[in-house]
DNA sequence: ACTTTGTGGGATATATATGATACAAGAAAA
DNA sequence: TTTTCTTGTATCATATATATCCCACAAAGT
C-alpha cells in the first residue's frame, strides 16, 4: 500500500529538513566528496545519503548527525536549542515561578 | 533478538543528540508542556517523544523538526551548514577552483 | 491517607527506513 | 566520438521506528 508523504509535518520543518539536504549536497562537493565516498565514511549506505540530501524527513539524526560529522560542520548542531538562548522559555519561565506567594499561614518563623 | 547500539555512529554525533534531547526536554518544561501535550502537537506518540529528549539517534529528522517547530526553535535548524559560513569547505573550493585559467587562444576580446 | 499527573518500560502489530544490487541517464574527461 | 565517473532510480529483503496498548512507579496536590 502507497502511503501519503506525512502531511503532518509542518511546512516549516519540512522545508527546513530540505534546505538542511540542499546545504550537506553544496558542503559535499565543495570537500570533493562523491556521495559514495561519503556514505562509506558515514558508514551508511549511497542510497541513503541521497535520501538526506534530497530533504526526505524519515532519516534518522543519526545519518544527519554523522553528515556533519563527516563534513566537520558537528558543532554547528550545538548552536541548536542553547538553553541560554531560549528567550521565550526563559520568559515563559518567569512567569510561571511566582503565581503568588502562598503565605505560609501557620508558621511564622519569619516575621520580623 | 536483541541489536547493539550502532557502535559505527561517532561518539561525537551521539553526544550531540543526547545534548539535543535534553535541551528540548528543558524547553519542553520551561512552557509548561507534558510530554503527552507536546507529543500530540508534534503528530507523534508519547513514546517517540522520550526517544527523542532521551538522546535515541534512531529517531527521524521529522521528529525532530516538528519538537522545534510545535517549540518555536524552527528556525535554529536554519544555522546548521550555513555555506556561507562553511570556512573549511569555502577554503577547498577556493582551493580547487582555478586549476589554471584557460587562456582562450583563439579570442582576443578582451583585450585592452 | 488518597488522587492526579508525569514518566518510563514492556509487548505486539504495522509502517517505514535501510542495505544490497543492478541498471540507466547524465556529466566530464580523454 | 568513446570512456569513465557520478548520480538517480528501481526492486527486494531485512532491520528498525512508530503507534497503541498495558502496567508500574514517583512526585505533587487534595
Amino acid at each position: 500500500m502507497i502511503q501519503e508523504k506525512d502531511s503532518s509535518l509542518p511546512l516549516q520543518a519540512r522545508q527546513a529538513i530540505s534546505e538542511l539536504g540542499a546545504r550537506i549536497r553544496i558542503a559535499r562537493k565543495r570537500r570533493s566528496l562523491t556521495m559514495a565516498d561519503m556514505a562509506s565514511r558515514m558508514f551508511v549506505s549511497r542510497k541513503t545519503l541521497s535520501r538526506l540530501e534530497n530533504g526526505d524527513p524519515g532519516v534518522s539524526l543519526a545519518v544527519f548527525a554523522s553528515a556533519l560529522w563527516v563534513l566537520g560542520l558537528e558543532k554547528d548542531l550545538l548552536e541548536v536549542a542553547v538553553p541560554e538562548r531560549d528567550t521565550v522559555g526563559i520568559f515563559r519561565e518567569r512567569q510561571r515561578l511566582p503565581k503568588r506567594v502562598r503565605a505560609s499561614a501557620s508558621r511564622e518563623d519569619l516575621d520580623f
